[in-house]
DNA sequence: ATGGTTTTTACTGCGTC
DNA sequence: GACGCGGTAAAAACCAT
C-alpha cells in the first residue's frame, strides 16, 4: 500500500488511501434536505443521502497503541516496561469504545427525536425508544446494522408497545432507512432482546384514525366495538391489522350517519379502499351473526 | 426458490348530486 | 360530468416453508 491521495468523488472528500486522513472534505454537502413543502417533497427528499456513520466514528484517526513490544527504535523492552504498555493499550481501548458508543448514543437519540415528533409520538414512546436502543447497543447488537436503522427499528418496537403503533410505512417515510431494513432490523433486535412482540391490535389504530378524521366518541366506541366481534368471529388471521383498523373506523362512521367517504379513511390509514371494502363487509356479517 | 394468501392497482358500471 | 361506491381481474407484496 502507497498511502497515495485518493479522491472519492461519492463523499466530495480527498482521503490518504493508507491512514484514511481526511485531507478535504465537504466539497458537496451531501447531508439530507429536511424541508419538505409537500408531501409528495417529503417522499423524495426524506431519503436523500445515505447516514454519515463510518464504521469507525472517528474514522480510524484515534490512537492505536502497536502490538510490539519495542521502543521507537526497534529495541525490545524490559519486562517491566511491557506490563505498562499492556496497560495502556487495555485502557486506550476502553476509552475508545466508550465514546465510541456514546456518540453512537447520541446520535441514535437524535434521529429517535427527530422521528418521534414527525410522527407525533409522546414522550414516554421517545423514552421507550431510547431504552430499546440502549440495549442494543449493550448487547453489541450494532455491528454490520446501521445506526439508523436500529434506532428506526427501536422507536417501531416502542410505539407498538406503548399501544400507540405506527405502521411500518408511516415508520419508513420519516427515516432515511428503507422499510425492508427496518423490518428485517427490527425482527432481529426484538428476538435478541426478548421484545413481548404480540400483533398489534388493530383497536389501537382506532383512536388516531377517528381524531383524524374528527368522528364523534360514539363512532370510536361502535369501531371498537365492530373490532370486538370481529375478533371472536376469528377473522383475525393474517389479515393486516391497519386495515381492519380502518375498515371499523369507516363502518362505525355509517352506522352514527356521520358518513366519511372510503377515500378519506383510505387516506388518513394508508390503506386501499378495496382493502376497507372488503374487511368492512366482513366486520358487519361478523357482527350480524354474533347477534344470532 | 416456491406456493399460498393478502393487498394493491386499474378498470368498469351504477346511482346521485 | 364528477363523485362515491361496489365488484373484478391481474399484478405485486408478503409469509412460511
Amino acid at each position: 500500500m502507497g498511502g497515495r491521495l485518493e479522491s472519492d468523488t461519492e463523499r466530495g472528500e480527498t482521503v490518504c488511501s493508507e491512514c484514511g486522513l481526511v485531507v478535504e472534505e465537504d466539497e458537496i454537502d451531501r447531508g439530507p434536505e429536511w424541508r419538505a413543502f409537500d408531501s409528495a417533497e417529503k417522499d423524495e427528499k426524506s431519503r436523500v443521502g445515505a447516514p454519515t456513520t463510518k464504521m469507525m466514528h472517528d474514522e480510524g484517526l484515534s490512537t492505536n497503541i502497536g502490538w510490539q513490544d519495542k521502543d521507537a527504535y526497534g529495541n525490545s523492552l524490559s519486562s517491566r516496561q511491557r506490563q505498562k504498555m499492556q496497560r495502556l493499550r487495555t485502557w486506550n481501548e476502553r476509552f475508545r469504545t466508550r465514546d465510541s458508543k456514546e456518540r453512537n448514543l447520541k446520535q441514535a437519540l437524535g434521529e429517535i427525536d427527530r422521528m418521534a415528533s414527525a410522527l407525533g409520538l409522546p414522550e414516554n414512546v421517545r423514552e421507550t425508544a431510547s431504552v430499546i436502543y440502549r440495549r442494543a447497543l449493550d448487547d453489541d447488537l450494532l455491528p454490520g446494522r446501521s445506526i439508523e436503522g436500529v434506532a428506526t427499528a427501536s422507536l417501531y418496537a416502542a410505539a407498538r408497545q406503548a399501544g400507540t403503533p405506527r405502521s411500518l410505512d408511516e415508520v419508513a417515510n420519516v427515516s432515511r432507512v428503507g422499510k425492508d431494513e427496518i423490518a428485517r432490523t427490527y425482527r432481529y433486535v426484538a428476538r435478541e432482546l426478548g421484545l413481548e412482540i404480540e400483533p398489534a391490535d388493530p383497536k389501537s389504530y382506532v383512536p388516531r384514525f377517528a381524531s383524524d378524521l374528527e368522528l364523534s366518541d360514539e363512532a370510536e366506541r361502535r369501531a371498537r366495538q365492530l373490532l370486538d366481534s370481529a375478533q371472536e368471529a376469528g377473522i383475525h388471521s393474517g389479515k393486516s391489522p391497519v386495515g381492519l383498523a380502518a375498515a371499523a373506523v369507516y363502518a362505525a362512521s355509517l352506522l352514527t350517519n356521520e358518513k366519511v367517504t372510503q377515500n378519506e379513511v383510505s387516506e388518513v390509514a394508508d390503506i386501499s379502499e378495496v382493502t376497507i371494502r372488503n374487511r368492512y363487509h366482513e366486520l358487519l356479517e361478523a357482527e350480524e351473526e354474533l347477534q344470532s
